[in-house]
DNA sequence: GATCAAATGAAAATAATTTTTATTTGTACC
DNA sequence: GGTACAAATAAAAATTATTTTCATTTGATC
């Protein structure tokens, strides 16, 4: 993800093409790992002349709410966060050696899974889906050295 | 569930039976609702002499480790948890209104959601799978009582 | 009943996240 | 290019869920 790409999307989102939202989004899209809102924080701070993390908070809040970045579920009582360009609904697969975060091809979700609520009268409205495991490079014999382990 | 299932619960996971554990299994068994770990805390302390919310939450975590209990996923940065007796693996639909869980009847996960990762030669070791919406009750046109608003 | 590891209470510590308020900055308009 | 104003940000402090520490109590086993 370029700057421009980031121009558009904050465009489309209407809110002010900042710097500082520029250098998020630029952060977690050239990344294939998810990160702490501390972590990008922290890489940023490398990066630009200075940035508070209530800011980094802010606008990853923002951009979550507006759908442009996903959040990931960990069992420690952090909240973290990946940003993918695809487009279209999709959940994703979490290496837990690693951090990558790689696309499921579609929503696993089947009909079965909302029949029973449309039966007792209810309505879905979100789900949530990850599925957590090893990712190739992790499992493979050599270890591969984009593979940290944890 | 009653306190023999509860006795019958840490007998099996090898864990001293007292009466706080027996407790908190209890206040959760039977509710149909997700609860904090401040919420348990607060339920218990009206019926048992003196708990500190340091072991409810030791308790909840023990539970969750073996099984018996179900986090529930919320944008607060809340843990929230569940106990059901359905044994099996399946997942929930969780209504944003009145906090009811309700059980999915199968786990909705498709074949097709772990070909993609093991064709890259990764492997799953776990998943989150969530459901969320509004029940039945709180979706009906008089708003039974059973269901606050939030 | 004695023993001892496991469980608990109480208080303090930790750390992620949020709030507050003054200041700065991006955008729309001229 | 300059102005006006709402939106965005910095800095510091506050909040709060959760964890740790350590002294004391308790359940299981013999
Ligand atoms: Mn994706
Ligand atoms: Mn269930
Ligand atoms: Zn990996
Ligand atoms: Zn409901």
């Amino acid at each position: 993800m370029d700057k421009e790409q980031g121009r558009a999307i904050l465009k489309r989102l209407k809110l002010k093409i900042t710097p500082k939202r520029l250098e998020v989004m630029s952060c977690l899209g050239n990344e294939p790992l998810y990160l702490s809102a501390d972590e990008v924080w922290q890489r940023i701070k490398l990066r630009v002349a200075s940035i508070g993390l209530p800011t980094v908070y802010r606008i990853l809040d923002e951009l979550v709410a507006a759908g442009v970045i996903t959040r990931i579920f960990q069992a420690d009582r952090k909240q973290y966060y990946f940003l993918c360009t695809n487009q279209g609904h999709h959940h994703h697969f979490v290496c837990e050696s690693c951090r990558r975060v790689e696309d499921l091809e579609q929503c696993v979700l089947g009909e079965g899974a909302l029949e029973t609520v449309q039966r007792s009268g209810g309505h879905v409205t979100s789900h949530i889906l990850q599925i957590n495991g090893v990712c190739g490079a992790c499992s493979g014999p050599h270890q591969e050295a984009s593979c940290r382990t944890a």
